[in-house]
Order: structure tokens, then sequence, then C-alpha cells
DNA sequence: TCTGGGATTGCGAACGGTTTTCAGTATGAT
DNA sequence: ATCATACTGAAAACCGTTCGCAATCCCAGA
């Protein structure tokens, strides 16, 4: 079965490799935000003989190919997510590390604004807000402070 | 001649060194985002006999001591400047480096409220925006993408 | 001012994530 | 089916950063 991120690569011509087909399928079923070494757990539970280097071009392929998208959430490592028309952003849990996509149009609008004050075209921006539920924080239950 | 830096330090009981010192007037004297190489760079000029490993703990310290900041600006390496008490963001021209701080009330009461809907309290968080200069890009100047 | 001992330093080795090298293998155009 | 080409696996190289250890420094107390 040809999975949408291997329909995806087929129209931009990729050369459809076992492995490549299998990363696709990883990631098409993947609804968090792996990083590279959780795509090849997954990637080799399919089948067993991908290596690690391998995903890493993967990866890069797919991303240089605007398939997928890099999110960098400062904890050193990529991770990934398909890529997607609309801009959105992420709040990381500090507590769980769940990472919670959301969007914002007047939040766009803001950050267009204040780029153009400043003379400036954007190409790219990127924003996280870490946090903590607002429940757990009310209740006072420690919260053992890594570096955001 | 006591830096700005190593008045904080003393402030907060830390050891001074002769090296933390030199890094002290070093860090008070930058008005940009050095990273730890560059600030070795800048070190060593001062005192040949400081060691890289030197600066990298050091930075962790004043860090740890809230007396600078890291600055995460995804080009895999830390950054840092002098901590202030208002929150400010970087909007980083892809075309130079050149890194331009703003700061926008409106921004961070939006974040707040964007958080608090979530059902998140906002322990951090950070925003980068990349952008090239408004006249160079009517221009049409060949801008050499690179991966933000 | 001198001293003792814990903190700090320099060096090089180790580390974790990522990229590259290279020889062997698979792909898909013919 | 064939063949040039692109791709792969394994291991080494890389790069920023941290760590282990012996030597050194700082400074409170004498």
């Amino acid at each position: 079965m040809t999975s949408r991120l291997e329909a995806l690569c087929m129209e931009k011509g990729l050369k459809m490799t076992g492995q490549r087909r299998v990363i696709s399928q990883v990631l098409s079923e993947a609804d968090d935000h792996p990083d590279v070494e959780e795509v090849h757990r997954r990637a080799v539970q399919i089948d067993p003989r991908i290596s690690i280097a391998t995903v890493y071009r993967t990866m890069r392929l797919l991303e240089d190919a605007q398939v997928i998208e890099r999110v960098d959430l400062g904890d050193g490592r990529a991770r990934y997510e398909e890529a997607t028309a609309d801009h959105h952003h992420h709040l990381i849990d500090t507590r769980t590390g769940r990472i919670i996509e959301f969007a914002s149009p007047e939040l766009e609008a803001m950050k267009e604004r204040i780029a153009h004050e400043l003379g400036y075209k954007i190409v790219g921006h990127r924003l996280e807000i870490y946090g903590v539920p607002l429940d757990d924080a009310a209740d006072g239950i420690r919260d053992e402070e890594e570096r955001p």
C-alpha cells in the first residue's frame, strides 16, 4: 500500500527505494514529532535492515523536498512533522514533554508588522512556548526545572 | 578595573579567579551575541592562558547565576547575552547574520493569552524571526537560502 | 603575611547528534 | 535483462559541549 508521503515523494520524482517507502510510511502514520532515532526505531519494526544513516539521509531529503519540516524544540535534536500549508507553533509541556500545536492569525499579523517596522521582510520564524498545566501549577506540584 | 559583570558575580558570591574576571570583562564589553568560541577568542587576547573548557564552564556558571542568558538561534551553537529584566526577542538578518533585538508588550500579552486558552502557564518561550531587509528584497537581490 | 584545603583550571578524552566516506547493492530507464 | 547511476550500511569523522584527573589557585583563618 502506498502511503501519503510515498505518493508525495513519487510526485516529486524521488527514487523510491524500499527504505524510503518504509520511512515514508512511518512518517505518514506519525501524529507526533519524532526525532531521527524514533523514526529509525519505528522503521526497523517494519523492516529491520534500515540503518540510522539512511534515516538521517532520508529525513534531509524529505526536508529539502518540503515533504516534512524540521522542528527545533531546543532539546538538542531535530524533530520532524509533516509539512503543512499553514503556519503553526508549539507549546511544550515541560512536565511531560507533550507538544501542543497552535496557530494564531493575530500573532502572525503582529509578527509581520513588527518585522516590517524594523525594515525587514520575513523569510521564516519560529515561536515556542514552554509551559506547565494550569491546574498542576495551582496544585503547587514541583517542577523539576530543566533549562528551557 | 572591575567590570559590570564582575561586580555582579561578586555580589552573587562567586569566587573571582583571573579567568572569570577576564571572561566577565569580555562579556561586559560585548554588545552582540557571541558564542563560546568567540568569547574565548576575545578572552585570549586579554590573557592567553584561558582554555576553552573554562569558558564553557564559566558561561554555564554565569547562566545558572542568571548573570547572562543563553540564546538559541538555531545555528547549532549556544550564544549569549547579558541577562535583562525585560523579555525581548530576535530578528535575524539571514543575509548578514545581524541580530536585531525587539520587544513587544502586545506580543507578550497575546502569547500569554494563547497559553492560558490551552490551559497552560508559561514558564519560558522564545520567538525568532528570520528576515531580509525590505529594500534588498525589493531589489530582488538573490538570497542564498540557508536552512533557517 | 603565610598556610591549608576545597574550588578551579588545563588538557585531552569522551560524548551525543549528525554527516561523510567508501565499497557493495539496488533501482529504473533502456 | 542490462547497466549506469543513485542509494545503502557500517564505521569513521565531525562539531559543539562536557567530563575526569592531576596540577594550580584563591582566600579564610592563623
